[in-house]
DNA sequence: GAATTCCCTACTAAATTAGTAGTATAATAA
DNA sequence: TTATTATACTACTAATTTAGTAGGGAATTC
């Protein structure tokens, strides 16, 4: 029950962009050698961000990313849910894994309250929580 | 991030133990049939379970297991960490994890504070309160 | 002593994780 | 307009973890 280098990074990421805004394009370049990260796999967790529409980008010489909203607009649990898909600790909870043990299932609440007591914590931080 | 089968398996083993409880050994394979788990999976489950000294053991033709404390003395939290590991959501905050970069990490309390409510949460509850 | 049970270790297929690699596309600046 | 610098996209891969299988052996009871 681990949290993935995606999630991990793409909140450091997140947290780098906001330290480090002055308004221009930071480049992924930039980001890779601060965190000592691969440049081509935060490439691939920048797209996740991107694709949740958390950054904005600008192509070419002075291109890069910067964020698209206030630090304390962001929710951390946002941020890990769009890099680690969903925060679920167990796969009967989410939606393609009902079982048919279900309807007497001595267990379902408990993790259904594992799964709560993970998210209020996540949705109670936001970015600039971290920074600060 | 995710909870696998054995902890799963083994907390279901547990309650079964519990609910099906006469006074005798229960058997390893009466447990299987009932919860749907491989025979020679569980075995592997139950000897954490065993090795954690939560149940008692005979051999032989009536022989099987029960559980070792009543119910309420077991906490969910040390069944689970009998079986997955320990249920860290973040490497670094394991032994083995700590890093050059933990002196000024942003994210560090973060995930000290996940890892805190996770761990409140499943020490809070007892088999017992499952079972109810 | 045969049947039934737990005990122990090794192996393995499938999935996931943590990356590499290569190419295309866009923007800038000389 | 062309070289440079940056993002964008897709395919591949090595290593690790997960979820089991498999095959003995040892204790106990009938």
């Amino acid at each position: 029950m681990k949290i993935s280098t995606k999630g991990r990074y793409a909140l450091r990421v997140m947290i780098d962009l906001a330290i480090n805004s002055n308004g221009k394009y930071i480049s992924l370049k930039d980001i890779a050698e601060r965190q000592e990260i691969s440049n081509k796999y935060l490439e691939q967790i920048i797209a996740l961000l991107n694709k949740a529409e958390y950054l904005e980008t600008a192509r070419g010489n002075t291109g890069g990313y910067k964020l698209s909203k206030q630090p304390k607009e962001y929710k951390v649990g946002d941020i890990l849910r769009a890099t680690e898909g969903d925060l679920t600790p167990i796969y009967c909870l989410t939606e393609d894994g009902k079982c048919n043990r279900q309807k007497d299932c001595k267990t379902y609440s408990f993790w259904k309250g594992l799964d709560n007591v993970i998210n209020e914590y996540v949705d109670s931080k936001t970015l600039e929580d971290l920074i600060k």
